[in-house]
RNA sequence: GGGAGAGUCGCAUAGUGGCAAUUGCAACAGACUGUAAAUCUGUCCUCUCAGGAGUUCGGUGGUUCGAGUCCACCCUCUCCCA
């Protein structure tokens, strides 16, 4: 993997670059569309490519080793051949399920123990054997495991949490020294910063990540509940610690406005369920704002569903249908919801890029943010 | 014509002397940020200063401190026998 910056933007840490990967090249600033179980929600691969114009997607180490389990992956070829996708992914250690299945999972020093939500059987993800497994899924990138803490967090266990996942990164780090590529081709390794809400904890997690020198950096532990102030304020002290030179991951983030706001600090990668499940609950991000389509008023309105939108379900169909078909409970109304939704996050992060190279992102972002802020 | 049964807040249901009344659906809102989510929450007779207040269970009377519930008659519907 390589990165290569293009551009950046006057009067901000904004950035415009290229991530080469054996899978093929992402333009960043990116969004990348959450594949759990190695499945877009409701979405086949041909849309994710040909109308949504996504470069990369994620899947879930925790997800997928238990389903559908190693050997069907390695038997497959890997995740990008199993799923048809045969593009760039990302596997998300299960460090995000040592939070959100909190209450099913035990943490040690040799690492988390998980009872299966599926049929509570036991599993023991140490750092060494989520290398393995993000060996065998065989994702272009893969997370180093951490403890992605929840908030709020006090300051002595975010300590104690950040101190963990710093240990665990060095064995992640060795584990991936001593092992080889399960399929022919690399795979990146990115470590997460951690450290909760407290600067001194972030800028010592930041240096640290730092000095792995890995190909790229992620910041974990952000948008679980803080102010998103707070969010902003902690991903630009990170942004700037961490280096320039590497692609910035901000995890788990997040609406159309959080993305433009951390775009201009310098994140370069971004993920987040909000298009997919929100989507599929019923509201929409539109060029013009934000609208919940099950609301009575879009009844008989017959506009498009987003007049600017580029995707094909946005000239296609009108609100007045899709409310229906939410209301109907019909499959097609996940399927146009989530379609629409990527595609207006993946434009999105697309005109960033263009007005980073065009040398007025600053100005740009800040009406597009009252925008995709309103509430239709 | 004879017999049996049933009418409850949009629909369907529970309720057999203390009830503004159970549950489901529908409706109307809201939430959702590295996915245990096609999920979850709230409202859902009227008014409300959110404490309450006022009208309700086919209709009209009655019994009772108190009736959706018991009694009488009436109306409507369903089934069975002629």
């Amino acid at each position: 993997m390589t990165f290569t910056i293009n551009s950046l933007s006057p009067k901000s840490n904004a950035r415009a670059g290229i991530i080469k990967t054996a899978h093929g090249d992402i333009l960043t600033p990116i969004f990348m569309p959450v594949g759990t179980v190695g499945s877009v929600k409701a979405v086949h691969s041909w849309e994710l490519t040909e109308d949504i114009k996504a470069q990369i997607i994620l899947g879930n180490t925790y997800h997928l080793y238990l389903r559908p389990g190693l050997d069907v992956l390695r038997q497959a070829g890997g995740i990008q051949k199993f799923n048809a996708w045969n593009k760039p992914m990302l596997s998300d250690s299960g460090g995000f399920q040592v939070y959100s299945l909190g209450d099913r999972r035990k943490i040690t020093e040799e690492g988390v123990i998980f009872r299966s939500h599926i049929d509570g059987s036991l599993h023991t993800f140490t750092p060494e054997r989520v290398m393995d497994i993000e060996r065998t899924i065989g994702a272009d990138i893969i997370m180093a495991f951490d403890e992605c803490t929840p908030f709020p967090c006090d300051y002595q266990y975010a300590k104690k949490s950040m101190a963990l996942t710093h240990r665990w990164l060095e064995r992640c780090c060795q584990r991936i020294k001593q092992t080889e590529s399960v399929y022919d081709y690399e795979q990146s390794l990115f470590p997460i910063v951690q450290g909760s809400i407290y600067n001194d904890l972030r800028r010592e997690s930041c240096e640290k990540i730092a000095s792995c020198n890995c190909e790229g950096n992620a910041i974990g532990g952000l948008s679980v509940g803080e102010p998103v102030e707070t969010m902003y304020e902690l991903t630009d002290l990170c942004c700037l610690i961490l280096p320039k030179d590497k692609p910035r991951y901000l995890m788990g983030v997040g609406t159309p406005a959080n993305i433009l706001e951390c775009i201009d600090l310098g994140i370069d990668m971004f993920d987040c369920v909000m298009p997919t499940r929100n989507g599929r609950n019923g509201m929409l991000f539109t060029s013009e704002g934000i609208i919940n389509i099950k609301n009575a008023k879009y009844t008989s309105d017959f506009s498009p569903l987003d007049a600017i939108g580029t995707s094909y379900v946005d000239s296609t169909y009108t609100k007045a249908y899709l409310h229906h078909l939410f209301k109907a409970e019909e499959i097609l109304a996940l399927q146009i919801a989530s379609i629409h939704n990527l595609a207006f996050y993946l434009w999105l992060v697309g005109e960033a890029r263009k007005h980073i190279v065009a040398g007025d992102f600053k100005n740009w972002k800040t009406l597009m943010i009252t925008k995709v802020t309103t509430r239709l």
